[in-house]
DNA sequence: GCATTATACCTTGAACCACGAGGTATGCAA
DNA sequence: TTGCATACCTCGTGGTTCAAGGTATAATGC
């Protein structure tokens, strides 16, 4: 009787990066997947089959909001962080931070110590 | 034409989480699952659904070995890490590791000063 | 004596996310 | 004028993880 109550425990990576990055500065989808590669010195790199999806569906709960700008001739979504994603983000960032140290406490084992064997 | 090379680069943390454990000591798969639980606090707890597969994957790799035992009526199954298995963990923690670097660098806000806006 | 829980193994179907590939269109350089 | 970079987008696939179920034995509770 498997219980569970991890909800996909390691999604949400891109959804993270994404809403930390706009966070400083206001940038639009093909930015973004140069700046993730770039930021992260090419160890991540996240497709904008990827990216763009991440982008609607945050808009779509609230959690960023876009502008259209034309830039010389051509197009450009602007993404903002709404309150609403400064609270998503920083829950995120909270979850990340703690999976990352049982993890880490684990690797070094540390933690195993504590287990009755 | 978005161009990625990272196969999944989130996943297989259970695989890396069992292998870390069984490099310290055999365990049957259902000692696993509650160990995996207790080692984390109860932050990550993967099913018997997600360990017993992981499981006979990796067995059937040869990064482990199993042997069937019986205690008191019930038959467990131990699995022990092998040398090839011991070289995957090495590389998955590898991995992990340097994945773990560039987000937490990239949530403190760090790495964004190195790029050109 | 009977029912429930804990142990111990397993598989399967769905869900979800990330991925690659494709599609459209404009501007600029060779 | 051909190609490449910019800039947006969607869709189908695939690989993981998930919950839920199934089987069977031992121990505990009533």
């Amino acid at each position: 009787m498997s219980k569970t109550t991890n909800p996909n425990f390691m999604n949400g990576v891109p959804e993270l990066l994404i809403l930390r990055l706009l966070k400083d500065h206001e940038m639009y989808g093909y930015e973004l997947v140069q700046a993730i590669r770039t930021v992260t010195h090419e160890a991540i790199s996240l497709g904008e089959g990827v990216v763009y999806p991440v982008l609607h569906a945050l808009e779509k709960d609230g959690a960023l909001k876009s502008r259209r700008k034309a830039v010389s001739g051509r197009t450009r979504v602007y993404y903002t962080v709404t309150p609403a994603g400064q609270k998503r983000l920083t829950h995120l960032v909270s979850n990340w931070t703690k999976l990352n140290d049982v993890i880490a406490s684990t690797l070094n084992g540390g933690a195993y110590a504590s287990l009755a064997i």
